[in-house]
DNA sequence: ATCTTCAGATTGTTCAACAATCCTTCGATT
DNA sequence: AATCGAAGGATTGTTGAACAATCTGAAGAT
């Protein structure tokens, strides 16, 4: 769904004949100096990908082909090779140079690779606490997550589960760490799609969840990251275990 | 130096005239299959930028105009294009919609921001300790260090250090932490052509290098760790020292 | 002195062209 | 029949030109 949508606002039928139109996207604050960030088509392009692939819209190992991204989204390819530039340094997709670009997929060592990366920086964040504030926000993605399993809702189970490790990174406070971690949860949700883990998968973590929470509340950091650890390790276990199951299509 | 160098081979003064020429950046091996990884003109573009950016004949702050930098590399406005959006990425430049880039410039907030990365992925990566080659490869660096200390070579005795640190980050084994490790270095190397560092800066830091090398090397992972945090902290203090100073321009 | 207007420069984006490369198909050879 | 190699088509890589949108800075008006 959402996949041809147009990325311009549809008034670009016959681009050179109109001379001096009025201001396409402008969105001029008449008033003030603060520009609300008005990003790129390409940037949109980026964005647009970004959600078709977390949504699962375009399958791991699925060849994007330039033109007719292109033509989809109502953009021209050079706008698209600059998103495909952009996807790729966040490694959502691979550049075959001369072939084409892939819709990433996580191999087996690329899984250990990424629960290498979230146990650095996860574990890292956690020994370090952080402000009231941010724990509140762990506490609250704990909730969120309790909720999502009362509703038996398993979508918004995975997205507490994305929150609550999002929100001990951003413990740290670092616009770096946070960016990584996002990164690494794009790629995590790239693969998810392939197997929708059963409730008891997801119940099991929200249990850990709570007791990692309540020992970072309680101040036992180097607990609480023992017990991250821990959790990292057995996800890891689990993911390797529904990878083998489900990787053999 | 090495600015004007073009980066295609120089056989493209009139590109349209010349109908089927002999291929020009083929690089044909006549016998095997593996193609030993030609790399694009975009990213050779951004390698191009990337060692400028290293050596400082870029200075922070420098804005980069697209269609400089697409004449003096001989290469064509959209790939410069493309090179920018690799090297945004990598927070080498900052892009300022509508305004262009500009070389990226660490401000105090950013010194701790990659010192906090640094923390997470090299203390994480040394405390899960390495194989025998890996730990000599941080041996061999620390060697690399003293020989540029004994040679009074202040610039391989920086390169020593990094060489130090990527090695750590290189003991687990993990391409992603190996990359972001890269780039954060890459960041640090921007900022250091600001301020070339007295030898006793280094040679302090020569000393931290052996100790932390020989808790390693005796197995005592977690002191290794400790030693590791306790330079960081002590890097990032002396950085900032002076950036204070010489961050009055 | 402050605001507006205007021109110049640069970025953002598109389009069209072509070269280089890859993949496939189809013969030709052994 | 199997293998090899040569067209052919499709797609990527790269370029150059064009133009709209935006920013910058300077000249002019209030």
């Amino acid at each position: 769904m959402a996949s041809s949508d147009p990325l311009v606002p549809s008034s670009r039928v016959s681009p050179r004949v109109s001379t001096t139109t009025t201001p396409d996207r402008g969105t001029r604050v008449a008033s003030g100096r603060l520009r609300v960030a008005v990003p790129s088509v390409a940037e949109r392009v980026a964005d647009e990908l970004r959600l078709q692939l977390a949504e699962g819209a375009l399958p791991p190992g699925m060849r994007l082909t330039e033109s007719t991204i292109a033509e989809d989204l109502g953009v021209s390819r050079n706008t698209v090779r600059e998103a495909f530039v952009e996807l790729a340094s966040e490694r959502l997709v691979v550049r075959h140079p001369n072939r084409g670009v892939f819709v990433a997929s996580l191999e087996a060592g690329d899984i250990h690779d990424v629960y290498t990366v979230r146990r650095a920086i996860e574990v890292s964040a956690l020994r370090a606490g952080g402000s009231p504030e941010d724990m509140a926000a762990v506490r609250a993605a704990v909730e969120e997550g309790k909720r999502a399993a009362a509703a038996r809702d398993d979508e918004a189970l995975g997205t507490a589960n994305q929150h609550f490790h999002g929100a001990i990174v951003a413990m740290a406070g670092s616009p770096r760490l946070n960016s990584i971690m996002g990164q690494v949860l794009a790629e995590m949700r790239l693969f998810f799609h392939k197997a929708t883990v059963d409730a008891q998968f997801y119940q099991h973590y929200l249990k850990d969840n709570e007791t990692i929470c309540l020992a970072l509340e309680s101040g036992e950091l180097d607990r609480a990251a023992d017990l991250l650890l821990a959790y990292l390790d057995r996800s890891e276990d689990n993911l390797n275990e529904v990878h083998g199951e489900a990787g053999t299509d």
